[in-house]
DNA sequence: GCAATTCGGTAACATATGTTACAATAAATA
DNA sequence: TATTTATTGTAACATATGTTACCGAATTGC
């Protein structure tokens, strides 16, 4: 495994709290191998059983659910050092409910179950890692779907932007998404989004110029969030 | 622990595998305890902070997101020998994504995570099952927002009646939720419930006799599922 | 068996969001 | 720079679902 692999390993949070060299001595004893993918490139699909687990080692991928007519939503885009559908791996049914697409270039690493069992043995804080990270997928998905039945598109918006500006510590937040990825990931139709941003602009609470959106008045803003 | 209890526990996934006496030496060695709720309490709050694992020995619990106006989709429904939440216990923000409701009398099982370490570092099948059924769990949630987010009401209807109609066997199935449960599990407003209903008996697809559906249309179920 | 409560169907109406199509920018590429 | 391609805003319209209110049927408890 080369330098900068392992670097995206040892920053991956199912190996937090354990050491480079510990971890390569882990891996060197068990089987994995590494691939590579370019842009757009579909990784697994939706229904395909889950048998060796992902990690990315450069690039981005979004899993996405899709439907027959070809509608989707982005559930959630990973980034360098995310694994991919930990708790996927160790279900009943261990098909994919997501469809995983390259954002990026990407490489990722496939660690067999064997040796995700296998290190799960061996390494405690393996172990108490994987078992956090499927524990925070749970969480993220109920909260998904909090915000996918019950806001409104003004309060996804709301509650996006107010929660980057206090990420970003400014009242002026950059998008990380086009507004066409924003609608994915809302799970709406983008001009139903584009709509929504007018009648912030027009009521004088937002203003934007490009992915760079200046929250004029946070109060509403966070009255919008608690339903007005 | 009383045998009924043990019998509860024995039968909840978590201790597949595991034999009824290894099962009590383990919880002997650990500390626990049981609590009883009427029907209609709240067992734990949304936003709760979870750090004891709940087993239901006797009755049903439902697991709610509730918005702050009151309106609520039930997540999933519980019953004897289900665990609550199991994901949550491990998750670095250890507060319930859910509102958990006693659907009848009920009496709990209550393990600290101390004790569910306890059990996953002695015992290697609980520790797979424990596992597994987080892993169960995100592909559960998964499901759900697709269902939620992509199915119109009637592609619901159709889809858990047909669901229901392989599981039991027969074109005629049996509603185990009142049409006031089923729109809340679907998170659809109860009027609109009805009124797809009622579409689906004036086109001669389903009729219906209290909780009781005949189906006579299959295909146009199927159909309707696949988007007409 | 009766009163009280819950449950379910219906209708008229309100509303949020989707759909489609087009034009104007902005960004990428040759 | 010119040309193409992707991104965004907008408008008119379609539609699914929510809302409210009412009534009758079913169920529950006394």
């Amino acid at each position: 495994m080369t330098d900068n692999d392992l670097k995206a390993v040892s920053e991956c949070s199912l190996f937090s709290g354990i050491d480079k060299s510990e971890i390569n001595k882990l891996l060197e004893s068990n089987r994995y191998y590494t691939k590579n993918y370019h842009r757009d490139a579909v990784i697994r699909f939706q229904g395909d059983e889950y048998n060796e687990l992902i990690i990315l080692l450069e690039g981005e991928v979004s899993a996405e659910i899709h439907n027959p007519d070809g509608k989707k939503i982005t559930i959630e885009t990973l980034k360098k050092s995310d694994a991919v559908a930990t708790g996927v791996l160790f279900a009943s049914d261990n098909t994919l409910p997501v469809t995983v697409v390259a954002g990026s270039d990407i490489s990722i690493l496939l660690l067999p179950k064997k040796t995700v069992i296998n290190l799960c043995q061996k390494n405690e804080k393996f172990l108490l890692n994987y078992m956090n990270d499927s524990g925070n997928k749970i969480i993220f998905l109920a909260e998904k779907i909090r915000l996918l039945k019950f806001s409104s598109i003004s309060q996804k918006i709301a509650c996006h932007l107010v929660s980057l500006s206090k990420k970003q510590g400014s009242d002026s937040v950059k998008l990380s998404y086009s507004r066409e990825q924003l609608a994915d990931l809302f799970g709406v139709a983008r001009p139903s989004l584009s709509r929504s941003f007018s009648e912030f602009y027009d009521r004088g609470i937002l203003e934007a110029e490009g992915k760079i959106i200046h929250i004029l008045d946070k109060e509403q803003l966070m009255d919008i969030i608690t339903g007005e």
